[in-house]
RNA sequence: GCGCCCGUAGCUCAGUAGGAUAGAGCAUCGGUUUCCUAAACCGGAGGUCGCAGGUUCGAGUCCUGCCGGGCGUACCA
């Protein structure tokens, strides 16, 4: 079913065209009405229409008003202030709108793409020579929110898990491992069956890898023949297989799968396309590159220098794909990447979402790929950045020791702290549940406070915020929830069967201001989730579940349902109801957020 | 130096191709529970949208210049 607001910006948008009789298109700019006064929707383009025709915009306005026939959606359209013209739906209309998203129980309704497109989404892609630590949050879980607002929407989406283990990091690793040897060889061989998926147990943590390769970097800054052996050995890695590089990276593979399965995040190995896939690919884009006369030789390592890109010096700023030594960086198997995608995937749009910091490398990345014609122009390349989580002081989290807060320890933290609010709220029910409960509302209100700030933005992580029962967060989203389910369970104790109720129901009574309010709210889910779909800003729809839960709480406070005389109760059961369901698919099915019956 | 992101209420943040009187939550002040979960609801107070210009019928939003913060800027990712 089409949003209201794209059937209303068409019609007017024609009749618009049809008035001012001039080529090119008349946008309605048709938005939701700033003030409830004017009622629920505002035509916005008239003004600027006026002015392209040297026209009255209030004669303009009230021209194409007296050309329009929105009977079929409106009670009226009204010129208002300097050449407004102000909606206000019909309540048949809404009502309607609800029972077609009665009828469509898993898709509630909203409207598919028209032309499906294939978008490849770059997303998680930690650096597996450590623990996945807060950095990688934002990537993994804005990465699958989107990913399923476009699945959704009936894209077809390829998840693509770009993890780092081709380069200079794994290559100190290997020459660390190297000189334990004795320490871990036998380990090391005791992994000749060690599989990721499998739940056997890592012979040797992760965390003591990690411990070595924070070790690696400290020397790598100050020993430059180590430097320079960790140089050597991410080369040797490049040209050939490392029968230790392969351990580590399933051990640490395995640890990862964890941290996604806590998050709900849809990611498995089966989406693991890291650097090292690409690695019979990269001497080709570099050849490639060179052939085309697009990639040159400057101080000895090989660059493309794409235009309007300067370094400090006002120089063209190169995009180097070959170090000096033979070695390939991260733009050589970004190309790689990128061309698999475009000519093996057949992405119609690439997405990456990583961190604003590297803005300027897909800038760059992008301008090569477009000059050597790997993208060509109608396919979509995008850069979803996103912002830092910031401690409580305004900078970077970490821990006291000043290192990188490991999500799995924030993940748990969450969790416990959610345990002990369910634990003071609601000490009667039994463990499983109590269990269960934490779990949503802790992982939840992580994943819902990320969401919820606009992503270009840092935003300052704070566990009693993102925990409050009041204000936007995934608690008071999933206690509305909890609410309905718990009206629902009370209708059986008092003889009301919802199901009889509603399927039969042909016309709805939608007479109090606060039921009226609710329902045009939504009629409005597609409408936010397209919003979220077209800009990757996954706040639009936390923005508007919220909105539609204190809308819920209005009808709730002043609208008895199972009280209600039989004129009105299945009216209120299906709001009820369709507000369930709707918090319930986008908490759990777009964004990744569990919903509990009770609280 | 240059480039990018940002600056909105005491605090944390929204603000969807420029639209009517800039919105939430916290904190603060006041009210609501014989009634479907008060983990809630309703109301008051709180703003020269960093500063100064400009474009426009109209600017938090676009342009220019400053101030303040963050990030990036040739062989890390």
């Amino acid at each position: 079913m089409k949003p209201v607001i794209w059937e209303l910006e068409e019609r007017i948008s024609e009749a618009m065209r049809e008035y001012a009789q001039i080529p090119g298109a008349c946008p309605a700019i048709v938005r939701p009405a700033t003030d409830p006064k004017f009622g629920d929707y505002q035509v916005n383009g008239i003004m600027g229409l006026a002015k392209k025709i040297k026209a009255d915009p209030v004669a303009t306005a009230q021209a194409v008003a007296n050309s329009l026939d929105l009977n079929e959606f409106c009670t009226s359209w009204n010129v208002a202030g300097p050449g407004f013209i102000n909606l206000e739906l019909k309540a048949e209309f809404v009502a309607r709108r609800m029972l077609e998203i009665n009828e469509d129980v898993s898709g509630l309704a909203v409207e598919k793409a028209k032309i499906p497109r294939t978008v490849v989404v770059d997303f998680s892609s930690p650096n597996i020579a450590k623990q996945m630590h807060v950095g990688h949050l934002r990537s993994t879980i804005i990465g699958d929110a989107t990913c399923r607002i476009l699945e959704f929407l009936g894209h077809k989406v390829i998840r693509q898990n770009h993890i780092g283990d081709w380069g200079t990091p794994m290559g100190m690793l290997l020459v660390i491992v190297e000189e334990l040897q004795s320490k871990f060889i036998q380990n090391i061989e005791n992994l000749e069956k060690f599989n990721p998926e499998s739940p056997l147990p890592a012979p040797i943590p992760l965390e003591e890898i990690e411990q070595l390769y924070k070790d690696a970097n400290k020397r790598f800054e100050v020993d430059s023949q180590f430097a320079a052996k960790a140089k050597k050995y991410t080369y040797n890695l490049q040209r050939g297989i490392v029968n230790t590089w392969w351990h580590i990276r399933n051990i640490s593979l395995s640890s990862c799968q964890k941290i996604y399965d806590t998050l709900d995040v849809k990611l498995n190995i089966e989406h693991v396309r890291g650097e090292s896939f690409y690695k019979n690919l990269l001497v080709d884009v570099v050849d490639d590159l060179k052939k085309a006369g697009i990639a040159i030789e400057s101080d000895g390592a090989i660059c493309v220098f794409p235009d309007g890109f300067k370094n400090k010096d006002g120089q063209s700023l190169p995009l180097i794909i070959e170090k000096s030594d033979g070695a390939f960086l991260y733009a050589t198997t970004d190309l790689a990447a990128l061309r698999y995608r475009v000519d093996e995937l057949g992405a119609d749009a690439i997405v990456y979402v990583t961190d604003a910091r590297q803005k300027l490398h897909f800038e760059m990345l992008f301008a090569v790929a477009r000059m050597a014609g790997w993208a060509s122009e109608d396919v979509e390349l995008s850069h979803v950045m996103f912002g830092s989580v910031l401690g409580a002081g305004g900078a970077p989290l970490k821990t006291r020791e000043g290192e990188n807060v490991k999500l799995k320890e924030l993940l748990d933290e969450a969790v416990e702290r959610a345990n002990a609010v369910v634990e003071e709220k609601n000490p009667g029910l039994p463990a499983e549940k109590k269990a269960e409960i934490a779990k949503a509302v802790g992982i939840g209100a992580v994943k819902y406070a990320d969401f919820s700030n606009n992503r270009t933005s840092d935003y300052i992580f704070s566990f009693d915020k993102m925990l409050a029962m009041e204000g936007n967060t995934a608690p008071y989203m999933q206690y509305a929830y909890a609410r309905i389910k718990s009206i629902e369970r009370k209708a059986q104790s008092r003889d009301v069967d919802i199901e009889t109720e509603l399927t039969g129901l042909k016309a709805l009574s939608l007479s109090d201001p606060a039921e009226l309010d609710l329902a045009k709210y939504l009629i409005r889910y597609g409408e936010a989730i397209q919003a979220a779909a077209a800009d990757y800003r996954p706040n639009y729809l936390t923005s508007y579940l919220y909105e539609l839960a204190q809308k819920f709480s209005a009808f709730y406070t002043n609208c008895p349902v199972l009280d209600a005389g039989p004129d009105k109760r299945p009216t209120r059961l299906l709001l009820c109801d369709l507000t369930a369901r709707v918090i319930g698919h986008g908490l759990s099915e777009l964004l990744g957020i569990g919903v509990v019956e009770q609280m």
